[in-house]
DNA sequence: GTTAAGCTGTATTGTGTATACATCTTCAAC
DNA sequence: GTTGAAGATGTATACACAATACAGCTTAAC
């Protein structure tokens, strides 16, 4: 029982746009905030712009901003979004079914039951719950991280010279 | 979100073992009767026999049957004895933590909270539960499955002998 | 027209689960 | 007391999928 990072890094971003709602935020700016993949974020952030969670600008000076007010990103349907295969077991799944029982089964409705629980107290909650500590977040996100200004390893930091070479 | 099939594994063994208390069964039986890997099942029953769930027999004639009544092993117990790796996201895991705003993160506590309410769904259950469709699961237990009488095809069918060869 | 940003698609890596294989141990039947 | 059917155990492989990396494109500010 486990979320892909992929959930999380989603939220991250959301939580990160939220406390920083007075300029747009960079993917790459996020990346090092997290000391994550900033390729692997990009894919992250392209999925919350799908789903209207963020809107993204291009080119010189562009960014991020959360597209609807915290109060109104819910908690659940973020993650019911970027968990693509949420099926728990084999049976959830009617492409899979091979499960010999699962015409007779009651653990299959009891483990519907626990799921639905699990996203009730997510969906009873939105993106404001999780700004409440907002400067205390602030704070922990802009602390120095390892190799912040010493060379910039890997990332795209030296993209475009890559052309010439 | 999902959860391993080794758990899954677990939950059927149960099933099976507790709708055909009458006698002991054995892993072979169990394999064939949900078409599923042997050599994997075998260590599930292992574990569920380590967790005091099952009692094993071995030798010519032996097998397993329940250890406790239906009634006295609880399903939310299982899981979690099933599953080893549950760490809803890296932050739970106290050795993996590397999430910068961990210590301030409200979403932390949220997905603890979710977690519970997941758990305490199959807490409020026991095998016992899954056996009032007790005539039915046996019924399909019962169904002949592909190769059920045609060539062993693997399995342990052909053991020992290959020592021989 | 150069540069900083996001967009897109593909390829590679890595992790963890599921499965297979091989061998050993036990026990009951014969 | 030998044999064979069962479980016990350890190792190795296969597979699925998530995570990451790489490469190039597009857009917009300066
Ligand atoms: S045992 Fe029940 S819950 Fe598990 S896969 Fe089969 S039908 Fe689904
Ligand atoms: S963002 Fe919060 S929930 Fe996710 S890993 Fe970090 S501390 Fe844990």
């Amino acid at each position: 029982m486990r979320l892909t990072t992929f959930s999380d890094y989603g939220l991250r971003v959301l939580m990160y746009v939220g406390a920083h709602d007075d300029r747009l935020a960079t993917i790459g700016e996020i990346a090092q905030a997290y000391d994550i993949s900033e390729n692997h974020l990009m894919k992250v952030v392209h999925r919350l712009a799908q789903c209207g969670y963020v809107e993204t600008a291009r080119g010189r000076g562009g960014g991020m901003r959360l597209a609807r007010a915290p109060r109104d990103i819910n908690l659940g349907e973020v993650v019911r979004r970027t968990e693509d295969r949420s099926h728990l077991v084999e049976c959830f799944d009617p492409q899979t079914s091979g499960c010999r029982i699962a015409p007779g089964c009651t653990l299959k409705g009891l483990l519907g039951e626990a799921m639905d629980a699990f996203f009730q107290v997510l969906d009873s909650h939105s993106l404001a719950d999780l700004l409440v500590t907002r400067p205390k977040l602030v704070k922990l996100l802009a602390l120095p991280r390892r190799g912040a200004t010493a060379a910039p390893s890997g990332g795209r930091a030296a993209r475009g010279r890559q052309r010439a070479g």
